[in-house]
DNA sequence: CTGTTAGCGCTTTCAT
DNA sequence: ATGAAAGCGCTAACAG
């Protein structure tokens, strides 16, 4: 009908009708349904933002971003959360393609996620991813410098005195945990210090440190005097278990991690820290995939990395002597 | 078609049809389009969450809970965030309504949130009240004890001998904030203290502490000896303000506060708090929408209060003898 | 067991 | 400036 009109502001109209139209829609509680329109227009004005961990700053951070592009831009955004799950990942998968969303910001658990990726790749559907990249996987992406920040991280420990620097790392099948690894090898390399294995150790993002993975480490002939945690909840994680079992930070072990703690570091601004501009990772990603919708992108794929800062705090102290050092 | 049987896995069907059927799909990657199958089905099968701030743990673990909770009962969540602001809600209103989903809980930014949900109440969309009240509304809710929380936090601190206890508030036209200062009040005149405006407080739930407002407080010429802040990033954001004009907690003053502080207390569990079960109000709001969806619900309003938690912890100490007090 | 018809609420497109 | 017809992709209700 004339409705139609009225409710886009399309077409010519008299004053007149408009007028009735509108009073009518009030007086009947009218709302126009957006499924219908959506599915003759074949568009549906929502993006959809995948994470891992909603319970991270980091990733609420980044949510806020892409909630606020999304809203500037005239979006709708779907925001749903993995778990760190493949599994969950999936069912997610076939929520947004049967819900037609216009664009996916997705954070993926891991090189897993593949199968998942390929999945949405397959239908044509606009893609940005964050964080993390998945090897198989060509689109455009927003990315941290996690090599980079790893290693200005490792070289912080190593300009305070720290020559047993542990790796509390996130899982392997993760790009940025290959990447803050091989950042860490480098500044020791660079500082001709040895590479151990045994002061290395995997755990999940979601802060899955135990108090046994502490202990091992701690108990060793030569433990370690500073440590390197992947991300802020594994330094959470590290940090509690230290201090379950009495040790005390910096002065029994210096710590550092990648990523933020937003309300953890007001009480008392305590974590040495890599900082990631969280919410520019949301609003760039926004940014790109609207682009790409809108065929206002560049032909290849693109590839942002943002830059990350050192925030030098209270977690991490000298390196005191000791008779197992050779330097 | 037969499709719709063999995707519904409804009806007769030939095996070897289904076979031809599902084959042909996965060559063909095939979708099914849910917004064409709730229009004619009139149900989505999506439930919608509006929190006032993604930033904020409690928020998030509500989150998860509800989340929780919709995929075992077989809904999808919608999740927004409103940053506190009724602007944001009203968009969120209307966006919900033209998405035709089949429920809403709500955490409402405060009574001006009134007529944003009369809209919503009008649509006789089921709806679910998280956290806060809302004057004027009758519906289903899921609540903490803030008066009971509020009181049992002073007398905490009453008990640890403090007579000059500040209150940090937030908005009066929150409900819990209401309630949590009746509370306040109620410990005082219990123990017979005076109440003194001069030690009332009032800033935004998030994070709107200034130092200006610390300042008066501990300017006065009979500065408080404690603090109690009516939720967590109030109370963050003044030990942020006072360690930034030195002074410290709880040397100089005992801080306490509702909500937990997750990833904060971790680090060295810190802040005094009542904690509230986060993850149920949400996982507890959405079977109340799903039982009313499914008209399982008994038809009068229900609302659930959920108990709450005094942990005891370093941010509150003992109060020091002044001259000022008279006991 | 499978196909047909109709219609969910909208927006084209083409009349009037 | 307004209306009529057709169809987006699905399912309910009947045929066959």
């Amino acid at each position: 009908m004339t409705v139609s009109r009225v409710i886009n502001n399309t077409g010519r109209i008299s004053v007149d009708t408009r007028k009735r139209v509108l009073s009518i829609m009030k007086e009947m509680n009218y709302v126009p349904n957006s499924m219908a329109r959506s599915l003759v227009k074949q568009e549906s004005r929502i993006l959809s933002l995948l994470i891992t961990d909603i319970t991270n700053p980091f990733y609420t951070s980044l949510a806020r971003g892409a909630e606020d592009a999304a809203r500037q831009l005239g979006y709708r955004l779907l925001l749903a959360n993995s778990d760190e799950s493949i599994a969950k990942e999936k069912e997610y998968i076939e929520t947004v393609l049967s819900a037609r969303v216009d664009g996916v910001l997705f954070a993926p658990a891991g090189d897993d996620s593949l199968p998942n990726l390929r999945k949405l790749k397959k239908q044509n559907l606009p893609l940005v991813l964050l964080d993390r990249e998945v090897p198989g996987i060509d689109c455009d992406m927003v990315l941290g410098d996690s090599k980079d920040g790893a290693k200005r991280l490792t070289e912080h420990l190593i300009s305070l005195g720290h020559r047993r620097i542990a790796l509390l790392n996130g899982a392997s099948t993760v790009s940025t945990a290959r990447l803050r690894r091989e950042g860490y090898e480098d500044a020791l390399k660079l500082h001709s210090l040895p590479f151990r294995s045994d002061y290395m150790a995997e755990a999940n993002y979601r802060m899955g440190v135990t108090d046994t993975l502490v202990d091992r480490l701690m108990q060793m002939p030569e433990p370690p005097t500073a440590l390197f945690a992947a991300n802020n909840f594994l330094a959470l994680g590290a940090i509690r278990a230290l201090l379950n079992k009495g040790y005390r930070v910096p002065e029994d072990l210096s710590v550092v991690c990648f990523d933020e703690l937003e309300a953890g570091f007001v009480v008392d601004p305590f974590m040495t820290v890599i900082a990631q501009p969280a919410y520019e990772f949301g609003y760039t990603g926004i940014q790109m995939l609207v682009d790409r919708i809108q065929d206002k992108a560049p032909a290849g794929w693109r590839r942002i990395m943002l830059p990350s800062e050192l925030h030098v705090r209270k977690s991490s102290g000298e390196a005191r002597f000791s008779f197992f050092d050779n330097e």
